[in-house]
DNA sequence: CCATGTTCCATACTGAGAGTACGTAACTAG
DNA sequence: CTAGTTACGTACTCTCAGTATGGAACATGG
């Protein structure tokens, strides 16, 4: 392993110990998830993972926005499929909705993070990444004339709300391919209200 | 103090941990808050915390539950006041978006208690105190024809998720009594969705 | 009212884990 | 090649959840 750069080396390390916080934080939760584990899991020791990270707070932060990243990239390739702005919305909503199948994802985004960062901290990052595909959404429904118009940044939160607490529902579900046309119908039906 | 029954010295002592430990994770948070703090607060020690509760999740989960049946009596008092079943479902979750402005109620509820016990465990209680309360109002409009048939707990939680982010985002507002009438708005419009 | 058992609670301890101090190895710049 | 910087491991400290144990307050059968 030698003959390598600085960045090479750290870049390394901090991609290992990222995706093994993913992994590790996702299946066992932020609080029962130490940093030795974390470490360990990503070949090094805890020197290293406070060497590139502040303290477990923002380790488990880097891989809140990986996972962020990663939804949003989805939610941006399903609702492009769509032509009209209205099945956009409602692509996107469903998309996240088969996102939250993943036990990471829910328990990182959803369970998590809010706590761990703080509301605000959360979905000021959230806000970059989910939240800003939702809010561009709406607003090309509502330019388009086909939403009604209202208060958007509030709007796009309560639908947001909605959703996360339909994931958590879809996945706690026995069978969730069943219960997602169920959930998504009543998604829907929401989505309706906003239609001039 | 003698003379007094153990029943007595009980209640009184659990009453005093329930009440510190309201306060001190409502103002703290859960990780930061120790049991030593909370037992001090209450004028005990640890070893009298962990007689009458299992640990400190089992303290918080007591706390959470009086936070629960407080609001849940606010919420049924204020739906009571109106005959039309659609004004009380809209009646009650501005009742829930004005408690939402209680910071220690949005700590423990909102906040951390998902990740604390668990969602399914948070929903659980829930479903016996808040979630009961919307579920009722919903199908009342719904029997008495003003909303539209559907999957009653599903739509019951999603505008329980989109009331928690209202809520939130209502205490992060610096006017929360100039947003309120905002926010209410939005949420008015998901619910004329439900109308028939 | 006394003896014995039970409930309640404080004090002293143990263990786990977050964070820190410091030493060393790997790279970089001159 | 050397001085300096960055990356990381090791060995600590310190806080805190949870446990063990003893004793005080109360209950109960005689």
């Amino acid at each position: 392993m030698a003959g390598r750069t600085q960045a090479e080396r750290s870049d390394e390390t901090t991609g290992r110990l990222v995706r093994a916080a993913r992994r590790l934080f996702g299946a066992g939760g932020y609080v029962p998830t130490s940093i030795d584990a974390v470490a360990a899991a990503a070949g090094v020791t805890k020197g290293a993972a406070y060497h590139h990270f502040g303290g477990k707070v923002a380790l488990f932060r880097a891989a809140f926005v990986r996972e962020l990243e990663e939804v949003s990239a989805a939610l941006e390739r399903a609702a492009g499929e769509e032509r009209e702005p209205m099945a956009a919305l409602r692509r996107g909503c469903r998309t996240f909705l088969e996102h939250c199948l993943d036990p990471g994802f829910r328990q990182i985004v959803l369970l998590d993070a809010p706590s761990v960062l703080g509301w605000e901290t959360a979905r000021a990052i959230e806000h970059d990444h989910l939240l800003r595909v939702l809010h561009d959404g709406l607003r090309v429904a509502v330019a388009g004339g086909q939403a009604a118009d209202g208060d958007l940044p509030v709007r796009a939160r309560l639908v947001f709300g909605a959703l996360c607490e339909g994931g958590m529902l879809l996945a706690r579900s026995q069978s969730p391919a069943a219960d997602l046309p169920r959930l998504a119908a009543e998604a829907d039906r929401f989505l309706e209200a906003l239609r001039l």
